[in-house]
DNA sequence: CTTAACCTTTCCGTAAACGGCAACCTCAGG
DNA sequence: CCTGAGGTTGCCGTTTACGGAAAGGTTAAG
């Protein structure tokens, strides 16, 4: 068993601007390979297709599931989000068809000559990712604000804690410092 | 309909030290009362009585559950686990039993005379609370991971954009700052 | 060409987290 | 004492996110 290394997170591709057909086939992998990969089953990589978050690059003769290097990254992505972040497969849906947006984006901006639509390109995909930190920005919030009150209550057992070490000679009864 | 401000978040209670036995009945609130008060379903608070998340502090004559003001603020640190945290109920349920481990400490804070014994519930407590910042912080952590990789493509946007923005009079072609 | 290994679709099953009855009981007010 | 609002247990239904088996087609190797 390929260990279970949770893998890189952060989304597929980082470079809308760079990729110039560069002719390297990646290889098409089949369904357990990917699988293999990416540390899920095919029954699930079967079902995210199902509920469309996924479709493989390509499909054999014979009907097989082909998945590129994209696809990869792509499952790589909703297994974070889904492992990592708690995030339901709906909500992880909304953030992979920002996903695909960007990468609709990334191709009109390579197609595009116009220096004024390349602009609104560029900032719709910005605007596209700011909506996604928002989304994480709130729920990473909320976990700090948790956080938050779980050491307030730790620092106060810490006062009593010094407050009893402080013990034998002093005050019986020392008024907790608010 | 009493808005659905998500309460305060943060775990019951605050003090273990300073309750003495202050005779303020709390008032001892009926399923529906409680389920206005934290936003929840009666189905749901039954249900998590149910998987033994908490049970109500009383039953009247015939069987009425009646609820304190820790079972509500048990409900809403519940309600802030799912809702905010997005942890199963599972994880809650672990989150919980130190929760009420923290509980039974208090009790045997106050019984106890002995700063010994003081000091390991102290001790004990600390290390509970330890345990669940540190579940927290993980969560946090991958958040924040994703949020990086996100204003990173962000960043590689904004840049582009900077570039066209340089545009007309200069380089067609400026190689990207890597 | 055969065959084992892998794949396909289809369908049925399951655990979690409730929703929503039914049938019955309880509580506060007039 | 009666009544209506609210509560109780019990049980079945539902959605999500898959697991697993059946029945059959595909592929690469020999």
């Amino acid at each position: 068993m390929p260990d279970p290394v949770t893998p890189v997170l952060g989304s597929p591709q980082a470079d809308p601007a760079a990729s110039h057909d560069t002719d390297e086939a990646s290889p098409l992998l089949r369904i357990q390979e990917v699988a293999d990969v990416v540390g899920l089953t095919t029954r699930s990589i079967r079902y995210y297709e199902e509920i469309g978050l996924l479709a493989p690059a390509a499909r054999s003769e014979g009907a097989y599931r082909l998945y590129d290097a994209d696809d990869i990254a792509r499952l790589q992505f909703i297994k974070g989000l889904r492992d990592d972040a708690g995030f339901s497969l709906a909500e992880i849906g909304q953030l992979l068809e920002d996903e695909t947006a960007r990468a609709a984006n990334r191709a009109r901006f390579r197609e595009s000559r116009s220096p004024r639509e390349r602009r609104a390109v560029l900032l719709d995909g910005m605007a596209r990712i700011d909506r996604q930190v928002a989304t994480l920005r709130a729920k990473i919030e909320r976990l700090q604000s948790m956080v938050q009150s779980a050491t307030d209550r730790r620092a106060h057992l810490a006062g009593h804690l010094a407050e009893i070490d402080a013990e034998g000679h002093v005050r019986p009864h020392a008024p907790v410092p608010r």
